[in-house]
RNA sequence: GCGCCCGUAGCUCAGUUGGAUAGAGCGUCUGGCUACGAACCAGAAGGUCGGGUGUUCGAAUCACUCCGGGCGCACCA
């Protein structure tokens, strides 16, 4: 609603530049600095100023001069050094937003990829691994509200060296048989003894074998051949670990409500030889050569030219095929996304793997046709990579693969949705009991190391939050029983660790902190949630009270929001109130009014923030605008009764006010993929 | 060495792509539960936006430079 006024805005003014100076200028939007300011503000003059060689003032002026009235505008001012601000018309816009009038959603074509999560399903996921499904996630409701169809993928590296070290440590470490550790998933000796911790443990303790003697390594390549024959107990064992650890990834992420539509698997990239494919196009249109030369020499490169900046001295070429004849992970990588963007000739096949209770399936490749037809998977119009900074580089090799074979389009399309790492804050390292060289306590954080074992495993984290939360869901409902306690406790923890997540912007380290992120109080969660819950339960109350909300279509007419709200004119201008104060003949809105406005008018620009943060790819955009929305309302939940009003027109206005409120907070809860509890 | 990112209140972070008097949360201090349950609200203190130079009507934001920190730059993924 606020967007379609704001493009009419636009549109005017454009349209009036036009008319006036025969310029076709870009017109700037702007919320006002201050409330009473206006809605929106045109900086337009500004940009006029030079061209025209005119004061801005007066620019501003003459644009108003003798403009015809835009429809929901109630006025138009020159203010300060020669802004335009701009009033709506409250009532109307109120009423527009009664009636529902959102603009309908635009079908957006073309399906959007959007792959994160990646885990190499050799352990458990820690919180590094949180960030990235959680952002991309949230990443691909926003898509979705805004109409586009999205398909989230979730690339699975069953064959690289992570599974095999992992591998080995069963096998040579462990002298456990495939039948022996087949055993050890179904049935769990302990309480500590998940699979997926398991390996956690064991992948750090083969990492720590490798080190103190490097000859085992030989056991790496060893593993890594068996799996790539498809043959032996090796290889047997590398796929039950990294179906049983993909499972496990896929439960640790339901707990926070994140799904997926299809698995690709590097299996699947090498026996159904995308790769080849790839290798072809790629020599076939020259964007690698044959190194004969140097210490490259024998391999396939990408001359640097293609993925560095100009300037760059770093001329470095990459590697796409070693000089042993094998691909290496960018290779791989470039016929992943070549797929993606149904550029190879080749698809995979693929099988149902689980369905969630909600009914969705999420399908895994396979190498071989199946009864059941899958739905059509890749071909995408554009591609997100949920992937950290960190591989910023290879992510640029890829692209500028696609760029070399003459896919422009596709590489405009190919895009690096990149987010700075989770690490240890120097605290939370002393709390686990990690014990930090000198050098690195001196650091403003620790990395996360799965090789080291070092990090918070996701599931240890969910588990406390849940715990923590239990605690305060028991002690203020201590009538309910405890099942439901444990569910209510479980919304709120998942809600606290998702806007924990979202609410730094992508490129902040977030250096992690047990308090920070076990809070519940302040910008968290919880807080959003709550606001929700109490908005809730204002219609709980009314209904308790025998009371029915009211028409408010047929209550609330313009008239009766004209007395709720004000007008959307008669403010008293800064200036004029400093010039001309006690003359004033249009006295401003009282102090209630204005507020209601503010509030109402808050609450409509669910769409913009959404819509804002997908242009600007960040989520967490979204995540403060439903943190200021919370805030509002408990502001205004506190400092109106809304139950106990005895002006019937004021009692249904207000009401109508929290029913948006609530319709819009949970909206924007909902593409935060946070829940509203029964109550907290 | 080269490239990318970061430096904003005591701490953790925003800052709508160059706009009006720089904003939140936490922490500290003060006040508010017999309202729709305080996981809340109101108020106060707290800033040379790392330093400098420049660009222009206008800079936390752009350019250059210096200082400090992080991450990349494998025939690992």
């Amino acid at each position: 609603m606020f967007h379609n006024l704001e493009k009419q805005v636009e549109a005017a003014f454009r349209e009036r530049v036009r008319a006036r100076y025969g310029i076709d200028a870009e017109i700037t939007i702007e919320q006002p600095k201050q409330a009473s300011f206006g809605e929106i503000a045109l900086p337009v003059a500004f940009q006029l100023a030079k061209e025209l060689k005119q004061a801005p003032r007066k620019i501003a002026a003459d644009l108003l001069a003798g403009a015809a009235p835009i429809p929901g505008i109630a006025a138009m001012e020159v203010a300060g050094n020669g802004y335009i601000n701009v009033r709506f018309d409250r009532a109307a816009y109120a009423s527009s937003l009664l009636a529902g009038q959102t603009a309908p959603l635009p079908k957006q074509d073309g399906k959007i990829i959007v792959e994160h999560t990646n885990i190499n399903p050799n352990k458990a996921a820690h919180i590094g691994h949180l960030r990235n499904a959680v952002l991309g996630d949230t990443f691909v409701r926003m898509l979705r509200a805004l109409g586009h169809p999205v398909e989230v993928q979730n690339y699975i590296d069953n064959t690289g060296v992570q599974v095999a070290d992992v591998v080995a440590g069963f096998h040579y470490l462990g002298h456990k048989t495939p039948a022996e550790v087949a055993e050890l998933i179904a049935t769990p000796a302990g309480d500590n003894s998940r699979f997926d911790y398991l390996c956690w443990d064991l992948y750090a303790r083969t990492s720590q074998h490798y080190k103190d003697n490097p000859e085992s390594l030989s056991w790496r390549a060893a593993t890594l051949h068996a799996i790539e024959a498809g043959e032996g107990e090796l290889a047997e064992l590398a796929h039950i670990v990294a179906d049983a650890i993909v499972n496990a990834h896929l439960a640790t992420m339901l707990r926070l409500n994140i799904q997926y539509d299809v698995l690709p698997r590097e299996s699947e990239i090498l026996h159904l030889k995308f790769w080849s494919a790839a290798f072809e196009l790629l020599k076939e249109r020259k964007a690698i050569y044959f190194e004969t030369e140097g210490r490259n020499a024998g391999c396939w490169v990408m001359p640097s030219s293609a993925f560095r900046a100009e300037g760059d001295e770093n001329e470095d070429s990459k590697v796409i095929v070693r000089s042993n004849g094998t691909v290496t992970y960018v290779g791989k990588d470039i016929a992943y996304q070549l797929w993606k963007f149904g550029l190879l000739g080749k698809d995979f096949f693929y099988r149902p793997l689980l369905r969630y209770t909600d009914g969705h399936e999420v399908w895994v490749s396979v190498d071989e046709p199946q009864p059941r037809p899958a739905p059509a998977f890749g071909k995408g119009a554009a591609v997100y990579n949920v992937i950290d900074v960190r591989q910023s580089y290879l992510q640029d090799v890829v692209v500028a693969g696609l760029r070399a074979l003459g896919f422009e389009r596709e590489a405009e399309k190919s895009i690096h949705f990149s987010y700075e790492m989770v690490a240890l804050s120097p605290r939370c390292c002393v709390e686990l009991g990690i014990e930090l060289s000198e050098e690195d306590a001196r650091r403003p954080y620790v990395e996360v190391s799965g090789r080291k074992g070092l990090g918070v495993k996701a599931d240890d984290l969910m588990d406390r939050l849940v715990e923590t939360a239990l605690n305060e869901v028991a002690s203020r409902h201590p009538e309910d029983n405890a099942a439901a306690q444990r569910a209510i406790a479980t919304e709120i923890a998942m809600g606290a660790l998702r806007y924990f997540l979202l609410k730094f912007t992508r490129n902040t380290v977030i250096a992690f902190d047990f308090q920070e992120a076990l809070s519940f109080e302040g910008e968290t969660g919880p807080y959003v949630q709550y606001a929700a819950v109490r908005a809730r339960n204002i219609f709980r109350k009314l209904e308790e009270r025998g009371e029915s909300e009211p028409e408010y279509a047929t209550e609330l007419t313009a008239e009766a929001f004209s007395r709720q709200l004000g007008a959307g004119v008669g403010h008293v201008s800064p200036e004029a109130a400093g010039s001309a104060k006690g003359h004033g003949d249009a006295p401003a809105n009282p102090a209630n009014k204005d507020e209601f406005w503010q509030i109402l008018l808050a609450a409509s620009k669910a769409d913009s923030a959404v819509e804002r943060a997908v242009t600007a790819g960040e989520p967490a955009h979204v995540a403060r605008y439903a943190f200021q929305l919370a805030q509002s309302f408990n502001n205004f939940y506190h400092q109106y009764p809304i139950l106990a009003e005895s002006d019937r027109e004021k009692k249904t206005f207000l009401l109508w006010m929290t029913r948006f409120f609530a319709d819009q907070l949970e909206r924007t809860l909902a593409i935060l993929g946070i829940a509203v509890p029964a109550y907290m």
